[in-house]
RNA sequence: UGGCCCAUGGUGUAAUUGGCAACACAGCUGGUUUUGGUCCAGUCGUUCUAGGUUCGAGUCCUAGUGGGCCAACCA
């Protein structure tokens, strides 16, 4: 058995030592916030496998928490979206909570900083308050409100609380230091104003609390130890202490935010703004689109959540900038596909292929194997003819040796049939190839065990009988930006990286067993990489996806030469 | 022109907390193979710079350089 020191990473570190120094392993909680203002995409992902994976390594609670305190952006759908995505990935929460359930103790612990003399109201327009705010190297002013008595306060802040104001006439501010080195320190605001409907409070409050304010209290609420975010909220902790210093019972938890960069995925854009202009402006189909970064796009591209759940852990988690090559998460989806995708065949750039010594009009089935990496798949029967379609990828009139595939005068195996050599092809007007015509060897069946069938030739093409192939749509997937990084470069907008040739569409002959698929199934066309069927399909057309080539020595040849 | 954070092979992350810099991916070479897939073996390559502390520094200190963040009634 291996004695090798299991690896943490820093945040692991800090728990490690926090149960070296206080906590007890059974106190541990963590939190899953998501603002249900959008989908979740890959760095959600790598969020939600850091919060469940340490849930899981600790076994402690996680709780699922909606931040939703500003209703002119939070819908029901994305709540519902959320909890499918993390569902799907393989995650249980502890328990469904919302920062709207706090908004009561909320208002309540807002009245006690008011009679602490520690938040006032300010009755100045947002642009006087960021005249006053200063600037990283110069103070701020205070505002001519911030001496109003306690009394006076708890009038307006109740009054506010009732509707008695517009919006915009008053906020709640923190009364902390406009000299702070932190801008965050400087009187921040604790509530706005807003007439709105919330997806869950309905009417009931007309001010809601800002982030700072509602996130670090909803964590002390739910007794989360760990609260987790990314690196830019780093500034944003000195507040989350100041705030939990005001209402922290000693006697209980008192949880610690601790920050880690996010992880940047490259030739793809993260920011829900960004992907919403993908959405709006038509560039893709929609949320769910197979070329979103989306969790909702990669599961229709054909991801499983294993190689998600696989790739998180594999890029880890650091404190560092970083871009991780998509080329990483392709890696693991062609691993975890190679393992479950059954074998089958299918040709997207067909070429005939005429047998000339085979039985006229006859055919027969052949036994296939459905996935070599797991024997407990079995065998299917594939039909074959005398005329088949290959990929025209796989034939040359004259190639040199390097060319594994048919060449006039040269023989190769057609997978689970036979051994044909090509004799001579048909061009049309243009000098396109349109036919090829061979003979085949009757003894050379595959798994026949005669002398014939074992012999070796260099190449193995996938291909379908003509008569008994299914069409389907086939769309081909690239990569949505042409850049690793397109909205890093100062001179220019995202969008001009964007890819023309993000989706080709394409008919594709498919072998027939394929015709029962179910949306979702996934498959390998062997040869030629994974695929999944599209809920586009219907009983008419069959419509797959493909999910990721398979890795391709023979492209990486031909780029050298 | 203030403060804070960060810096390890091409990419991402480790390094038993000051003790022989490693793992994965990518690359390259070869082997197996009825998928130019998978698998197997091998190989290339790393601590931003300059000082300092120390028997010993990727790790600690100082300075520099480079990158990031900070002035929404967003989160």
């Amino acid at each position: 058995m291996s004695e090798e020191r299991e690896s943490l990473n820093f945040l692991e570190h800090i728990i490690e030592n926090d149960l070296k120094t206080g906590y007890e392993k059974n106190q541990l909680r963590f939190r899953f916030p998501p603002e249900p203002n959008g989908y979740l995409h890959i760095g959600h992902a790598s969020s939600i496998c850091l919060n469940f994976g340490l849930g899981l390594k600790y076994n402690a609670p996680v709780n699922l928490r909606f931040d939703d305190t500003n209703p002119i952006k939070e819908e029901q759908e994305y709540v519902d979206a959320i909890k499918r995505d993390v569902q799907w990935l393989g995650f249980e929460w502890d328990t469904e909570r919302y920062a709207s359930d706090y908004f009561q103790q909320l208002y309540d612990w807002a009245v006690v900083l008011i009679k602490n003399g520690k938040a006032y109201v300010d009755s100045q327009t947002s642009e006087e308050m960021a005249d006053q705010k200063g600037t990283p190297t110069e103070p701020g002013t205070e505002s001519p409100y911030r001496s109003r008595s306690v009394e006076e306060n708890l009038e307006l802040f109740e009054g506010m609380k009732e509707g008695k104001f517009a919006e915009g006439t008053h906020v709640l501010r923190a009364k902390i230091d406009m000299a702070a080195q932190n801008m965050l320190m400087r009187d921040p605001l604790m509530y706005r104003i807003l007439h709105r409907t919330h997806h869950r409070t309905d009417t009931d409050w007309c001010i809601y609390p800002m982030y700072d304010w509602a996130h670090g209290q909803s964590d002390y609420v739910e007794q989360v130890t760990h609260s987790l975010c990314t690196l830019e909220f780093l500034p944003h902790r000195e507040l989350y202490d100041w705030f939990l210093d005001q209402i922290y019972d000693p006697g209980k938890i008192r949880p610690k935010q601790r920050e880690f960069a996010r992880r940047n995925l490259s030739h793809t854009v993260v920011s829900k703004r960004k992907l919403l202009q993908l959405v709006e402006s038509g560039v893709v189909k929609g949320w769910d689109d197979p070329r979103m970064p989306t969790i909702s796009g990669l599961r229709r591209r054909g991801y499983t959540p294993e190689s998600i759940r696989n790739f998180a852990d594999t890029i880890g988690i650091a404190k560092r900038e970083n871009l991780i090559d998509v080329s990483l998460l392709e890696f693991h989806v062609r691993d975890h596909l190679n393992k479950i995708a059954p074998r089958v065949m299918g040709v997207l750039n067909p070429l005939k292929l005429v047998i000339t010594n085979y039985p006229k009009g006859s055919e027969e089935w052949l036994d296939a194997e459905n996935n070599p990496e797991d024997p407990s798949a079995g065998f299917r029967k594939v039909p074959f003819s005398g005329e088949l379609y290959i990929e025209q990828d796989d034939f040359r009139e004259e190639a040199n040796r390097k060319f594994f595939r048919l060449k006039l005068g040269g023989e190769v195996r057609l997978k689970n049939g036979y051994i044909i050599k090509a004799e001579s092809c048909t061009k049309d007007t243009e000098g396109n190839i349109i036919e090829v015509q061979c003979t085949y060897d009757p003894k050379s069946k595959s798994g026949s065990g005669t002398e014939e069938s074992l012999r070796k030739v260099k190449g193995t093409l996938h291909w379908v009988s003509m008569k008994h192939a299914i069409e389907a749509e086939i769309r081909l997937y690239d990569r949505l930006f042409t850049d690793e990084s397109p909205d890093t470069h100062k001179d220019k907008d995202f969008m001009d990286f964007i890819n023309p040739e993000s989706l080709k569409t394409i008919t594709g002959y498919l072998e027939p067993s394929l015709k029962d698929a179910k949306v979702g199934d996934r498959v390998q066309f062997q040869r030629l990489g994974y695929f999944c069927v599209d809920p586009d399909s219907n009983s008419e057309k069959l419509v797959f996806n493909r999910t990721v080539g398979l890795r391709d020595t023979w492209a990486k040849i031909l780029r050298k030469d």
